[in-house]
DNA sequence: CTAATATATTGGCAATTAGTCATATATTGA
DNA sequence: TCAATATATGACTAATTGCCAATATATTAG
């Protein structure tokens, strides 16, 4: 049978929370984030792209509500509400691996 | 300090898997197959889309290792290589619950 | 071999996304 | 108020993604 519609806003809305984790520089600013708040200076540094790419990127989690933001003087310091994210790529790391063991494998 | 040449390529990998997630289609597939295995006729019917749309979206999972399939007769029967995928959703479906009350507390 | 069935693949187009550059906004210090 | 600094936003382009329709491939039955 079908999947009911319930369902299928379910995987609509969830699917937008992954999006916004599944980009490289994303996913490098969450790693970096998992340390503690840091100001947007910092994460450009640590990124090594432009300013404004990176603004872009924050907005982007920030709007999913996969990281928050405090302003403080001139600095806006980001923080990730997201900490079981970093659980889950332990899974997605066993998945690359065991991918690399086939691989490895099919050339034997 | 900059981050590491290694560390990005692991960001790089990680946005792969992650891409192939982030889908609501997928997400629909995953859900389906979390039961057990399936054939694709069957995950046609329950998501209803094409056929064509279908495999493709499988054959995007199956590329990064999500989903692994094995042939029978005309079937091609789908597995969830990645059961931890279910318990991450349990954290994203926490962050949309946390932004859905912080926005209705906004409204007040 | 031929027809029927299940699945995969291809081509083309519309929609979305990522990045850059330039500019706007906000805060602070002089 | 003005200059300097940190961050955000808008316009634009290039690349990617998603979908459909049509077609290809593979398996089985007769």
């Amino acid at each position: 049978m079908p999947m009911k519609e319930r369902e299928r806003r379910r995987c609509e809305l969830q699917a937008e929370v992954l999006k916004a984790l599944a980009h490289p520089i994303r996913l490098a600013i969450i790693q970096f984030l998992s340390e503690g708040e840091r100001c947007v200076c910092d994460i450009v540094e640590y990124v090594g792209t432009s300013q404004s790419n990176i603004s872009k990127h924050l907005s982007i989690m920030k709007s999913v509500g996969i990281l928050s933001d405090r302003k403080e003087g001139l600095s806006v310091y980001y923080e990730l509400k997201m900490p079981c994210a970093l659980k889950f790529f332990g899974c997605v790391r066993d998945i690359m691996e065991s991918q690399l063991t086939e691989r490895s494998a099919a050339l034997q």
